[in-house]
DNA sequence: CGCTTTATTCTAATTCGTTAGAATTAGCGC
DNA sequence: GCGCTAATTCTAACGAATTAGAATAAAGCG
């Protein structure tokens, strides 16, 4: 059976799309220039990536030849949603609470970020809705 | 140039070692019985996984011919661990409380979950030794 | 208008991940 | 020991992702 194309953005199109979320719509040289500040690639690969994810919706084109322009269609915050998502379910199958615990647990933050990370809790509680508040989060591995 | 082989398991790869871990050392054929609750697969594309993953060192063989069994060297935990730390690399440029920050406020954790966080960190601030409280966390691309 | 620079399209190669068929080996039960 | 079943090895195929060369188009400049 044909595996279907990841809906998310592979590792060189995040790079691209992270390039134009910082500098906003770029041109193809000066995207080039901002991905070279990372790594050597050709403009001719940049190109096809871009026609790539034009395909896939991540990016649009405006205006063509010398001054056209690139910019991201796929915003910042889905984008991190979904992949952030994505790992949830194939790593700790859904349970978003586990991916927490790993953070906190592991010593990935310091104490500044955990102090920073209680406030946002706090905040969060008050003024959420309570639609989940007896929903497990969980998921199964049989559901589609 | 080649691309290095990623150090953290595949998606396949990964749902192998969770069998693993929940089952416990077994045979080929619990195994494809345990993954065949998910999906169809092949006893031989299970073998040939297991080849690939003992080359990569991440399960090993006890036994051979019909009373083999496998069970897992890589651990849940380091998995967990490090297939995190590179999400934080690949998309927060290693600043883990910004995937914090994103599982809060994103409304993936209920109430009761945001409460248990909330205690797992005042645990964690309180016992936790200091060696972190002045370094700066986050990451910059040039670094290697 | 013709030259030069920039951008795009077309095409192809390479590598990794995944999948499984065919052939072979190893034990268990009778 | 002989055959059946489980396991392993060998090999091959395919798609997705990445990379870039060659050819082509577009547009600014003098």
């Amino acid at each position: 059976m044909p595996r279907a194309p990841s809906p998310h953005p592979t590792d060189v199109e995040l790079q691209i799309l992270q390039a134009l979320w910082t500098r906003g719509p770029s041109s193809l040289s000066q995207l080039c220039e901002a991905l070279r500040a990372q790594r050597e690639v050709a403009a001719t690969t940049v190109a096809t990536m871009l026609r790539v994810m034009s395909d896939k919706g991540l990016v649009k084109r405006t205006g063509s030849g010398r001054g056209a322009t690139w910019s991201a269609l796929a915003t910042q915050q889905r984008t991190e949603a979904g992949m952030v998502g994505a790992l949830v379910d194939r790593l700790f199958d859904g349970a978003a609470d586990r991916l927490a615990a790993h953070l906190v647990e592991g010593g990935q933050l310091n104490p500044t970020q955990l102090a920073e990370l209680r406030a946002l809790i706090d905040q969060q509680g008050g003024k959420g809705d309570k639609r989940n508040a007896t929903t497990k989060t969980r998921r199964h591995k049989g559901d589609h």
